[in-house]
DNA sequence: TATCCAACCTGTAGTGGCTACAGGTGCAAG
DNA sequence: CTTGCACCTGTAGCCACTACAGGTTGGATA
């Protein structure tokens, strides 16, 4: 039944989250402290493997660790869908943010670009431009 | 000639950077040490205008203080034209890959929330699918 | 069985780029 | 003369890790 054969480097790999890191999570309260084998080491099981991964995939779609905190706490509970989703929904607000800042900056170094190839002076254009003579 | 008349709250009003920021980017030799009034205050002239706003330009597009100190020290000289554009390459790679990675993050989080939307079960079928019965 | 090395352990400090205090000084107006 | 603001220094906190130092353990090999 209880089968907690992992080790942390096993976890490591499953997830792809540096054994630190797990460790990092664990310290805050994020993951659940695993039972120990007799000399000490961590041993997890198949449902630490699926909480880590659901809190990286969150990470990877940018929800602070507070956020999938929240959510693990709420995890089951009825209440929480409307929370979470409002989280995914600001978040997706935010990303479209980004992704708009992004390109404006995408445009802005292009044209940098151009500009330095065109004319290849002594001073660098760009730095010229803002920057002046300005070397205290 | 020296018309260093600028407070450091003035300075901070011009360039939209906070008066930490700037106290920051002096300890770390960012800018260089202003002149200083009887009292102790710093007084800063347009050169100081020119160089922050530079380095907050430079900020805005997502250099790191290191890159902006580096191209700060080589500023004026010749040589330093190919090493500008070499950043400023690698920097609109990276913010491609950006912005090709958060649009990935856009659409998981639009079919996110449409699951969401279309059943409304006790448990949010987003933790569901990923994190099951997970809570140690 | 002795030995070796990788993998584990704890605890602490460092990263980047600020931001937020605490606790003090200076200066001008009312 | 006292109120109140802007300034000063120095230190600690934030986020999410990451990188040690210095020690123990586990499993494979000689």
């Amino acid at each position: 039944m209880s089968e907690y054969n992992l080790t942390i480097g096993a976890l490591s790999k499953e997830t792809d989250c540096a054994i630190e890191t797990i460790r990092y999570y664990e310290r805050i309260g994020l993951l659940p402290n695993p039972p120990r084998s007799a000399a000490g080491h961590r041993r997890y099981g198949r449902s630490h493997v699926k909480l880590l991964a659901f809190v990286r995939q969150g990470r990877a779609l940018g929800f602070s660790l507070r956020h999938m905190q929240l959510i693990v706490e709420r995890g089951g509970g009825n209440a929480s869908c409307d929370e979470i989703r409002d989280i995914a929904t600001k978040r997706l607000t935010q990303v479209r943010e980004e992704i708009a800042e992004l390109r404006r900056v995408e445009s802005v170094l292009v044209n940098m670009g151009a500009d330095c190839a065109r004319r290849k002076t002594a001073t660098c254009p760009v730095v010229e431009a803002s920057f002046g003579s300005a070397t205290s």
